[in-house]
RNA sequence: CGCGGGGUGGAGCAGCCCGGUAGCUCGUCAGGCUCAUAACCUGAAGGUCAGAGGUUCAAAUCCUCUCCCCGCACCCA
């Protein structure tokens, strides 16, 4: 069976400053990940897109702390983030900048298109400006006392002490969060707005036609839809981003202006295309315009749930609005958080792992496997480094590795390092053959339809099925009075290497490409998804040679979770 | 009445939408095996599904109320 399939696939795009922690890491770019490789396995056409999302207040403050220019600041963090995602294995096509030129075009070329169609218009707002930070204020960048019960440190877009809702403007004595100055008063900017209102319908029924949508997913864009869509501005008072121009011109007015972060950043999934399309001579079109070729693409999108929002809502009104015939999303996978030992991971107070302390301990595979097994899919999950080393050890080293080791040890001392020759499947196999269809049955349907905690609670029963069938066939026992039959028994058990392998190589890439090295096979081109377990298990040619495995996974001992465990800070009360 | 998500054997979770013998992984205990990373395999113990009321022949699952936990605060997803 021929998957011709042509799949795009969207992680959303980590934000540019520092370095992404676990919870980053599952909420989208590791699921996205593991499905773009499963999809590739089984031979369909896969164009795997991300970026860095880089424009806004926060990246110019970073920079600024850094003592840098944002563009450096942004550079660098870019290269950080890229290689950390090389080291996890994340098989991007392309893993893009927001700030790229292509962006800048389409970003603009979007403005124009909706302005066209009456969709953008030009508006007054009242902004703080701050005199000494010489800058306009975002909401959330002013503080000062509330005005409904005299809290101090009231934020501008919310009283923490009353929790209302508050506009900056109304705030008494306000001052500027990033300066601390007081020296702030209230001016009048004009920006653009996308007027969304008029959208609703036209949201509404493309929302309605999404059936297939999970619960959470519809949910929330209902939830957004029913509250009615509010007209949004478009542009901010900043000088990194996206300029607001058209056909290379400044707008009138708008010379210090860009385009705001939400505006431009999903607009990058397509840029980012357009950057890989220009390094490898391809066509990006024909994955983004249903009018050039992508009539036939299915395109998933990966993202925790506080994006989901904009993917179901903001972005498609972009795309919809421009009435232009762009490829629109056909699946969103929205996972939930992932707590520091029930709490929040926070990037600010260093709390929880973060993608390149992660590789200083162990191996990705280790923490893609903890993670994918244990994804925060239905609910919020808790990472603890007990558990983890629980599921390194069990699932990983017991379970998965020390049936590598085993096998080829006793295959070694018996047989020598090849594939044994003689001998027939026999009841044993056949009883394995018939486990093992089902559950691949139920992996593979698993993997499709994301369900991704139950796909890997399928694979581990997989792989122990392999432990369950050595207990069986005893090829120690049998090697005493019928050597051929031991022969069967162990060749089986290679075969079931290599299936492990490739059932693996989706969430474990780096050592499933050790399991496929071991018969001198090539993850990348060797692991098409098994269409029959049976034909799967007559894969090694009787007699070809093999090199013995090192240990695949070590063992976490007690100390070193341990030291961790102090090192990280684990379960303390923040 | 601010919004949202939860409370299921020791731990982490599934089941709840579409009521009908409470399931998985780890841990614990017992047995088996001895090829293997003191690993593997088999079996057992352990839960009145936060609490109270209601609907029903039947409720973890539906309805009402109560209690408790966690997000919504720089950062960040």
């Amino acid at each position: 069976m021929v998957f011709m399939a042509r799949i795009l696939i969207t992680s959303a795009l980590p934000y540019i400053n520092g370095i992404k922690h676990l919870g980053n890491l599952v909420g989208s770019m590791l699921p996205a990940d593991v499905y773009a490789r499963f999809q590739r396995q089984r031979g369909a056409e896969v164009l795997f897109i991300c970026a860095t999302d880089e424009h806004g207040t926060p990246a110019e403050l970073a920079a600024r702390a850094a003592g840098e220019t944002v563009e450096a600041y942004c550079a660098e963090q870019h290269d950080i983030q890229a290689q950390a995602g090389e080291a996890f294995g994340l098989s991007f096509d392309h893993f893009g900048r927001s700030s790229n030129l292509p962006n800048h075009r389409l970003t603009q070329h979007f403005a124009a298109v909706l302005e066209e169609k009456d969709l953008i218009e030009e508006r007054v707002d009242s902004q703080i400006f701050s005199v000494d930070d010489q800058r306009f204020l975002p909401d959330r960048y002013v503080e000062g006392t509330c005005p409904h019960c005299g809290y101090e440190k009231a934020r501008g877009d919310q009283c923490d002490n009353c929790g209302r809702l508050l506009d900056p403007i109304e705030l008494i004595k306000p001052y500027s969060a990033i300066s601390g100055s007081f020296n702030v008063e209230t001016r009048e900017t004009r920006h653009l707005y996308l007027l969304q209102s008029k959208m609703q319908d036209k949201l509404a029924a493309w929302v309605d036609e999404k059936t297939d949508w999970p619960t959470l997913t519809k949910s929330i864009a209902n939830k957004w839809l029913k509250e009615g869509l509010r007209d949004r501005s478009i542009t901010r008072d900043l000088r990194w981003g996206v300029p607001v121009a058209k056909d290379g011109a400044a707008r009138p007015g708008f010379e210090k202006k860009v385009f705001y972060v939400w505006f431009d950043a999903p607009i990058a999934y397509i840029a980012a295309t357009e950057e890989w399309a220009e390094k490898n001579n391809e066509n990006w079109r024909r994955w983004w315009r249903v009018d050039e070729g992508a009539d036939d693409v299915s395109y998933v999108q990966f993202m925790g749930k506080d994006n989901v929002a904009f993917h179901t809502v903001s972005f498609p009104a972009t795309i919809l609005g421009s009435e232009e015939p762009w490829k629109l999303v056909d699946t969103l996978k929205s996972l939930n958080w992932l707590t520091w030992y029930g709490g929040k991971f926070s990037t600010s107070q260093s709390r929880g792992i973060f993608m390149d302390q992660a590789l200083d301990l162990l191996p990705a595979d280790t923490w893609r496997w903890s993670l994918m097994a244990n994804a925060p899919e239905s609910d919020d999950a808790s990472f603890t480094l007990e558990q983890f080393a629980g599921v390194v050890n069990k699932d990983l080293a017991d379970v998965l590795g020390n049936f590598v080791n085993r096998i080829t040890r006793f295959c070694s001392a018996r047989f020598g390092d090849a594939t044994p020759e003689g001998g027939a499947y026999g009841e044993a196999e056949e009883g394995l053959i018939k486990e093992l269809e089902g559950r691949l049955k139920t992996y593979t349907e698993c993997l499709e339809k994301m369900e991704f905690r139950k796909a890997f609670a399928e694979l581990r029963a997989i792989w122990a099925a392999g432990n369950e069938y050595l207990q069986v066939a005893a090829p120690w026992t049998a090697i005493k009075t019928d050597r051929d039959k031991a022969a069967a028994s162990v060749r089986c058990a290679l075969n079931l290497i290599v299936l492990f392998a490739t059932l693996s190589r989706p969430v474990i890439p780096f050592a499933a490409d050790k399991m496929f090295a071991i018969f001198g096979l090539d993850g990348e081109a060797d692991a098409q998804w098994p269409v029959s377990v049976k034909d799967a298990l007559e894969r090694l040619s009787p007699g070809a040679g093999f090199t013995p495995p090192e240990v695949l996974f070590q063992k976490i001992e007690e100390e070193q979770l341990a030291a961790w465990r102090e090192q990280f800070g684990a379960g303390e009360t923040p």
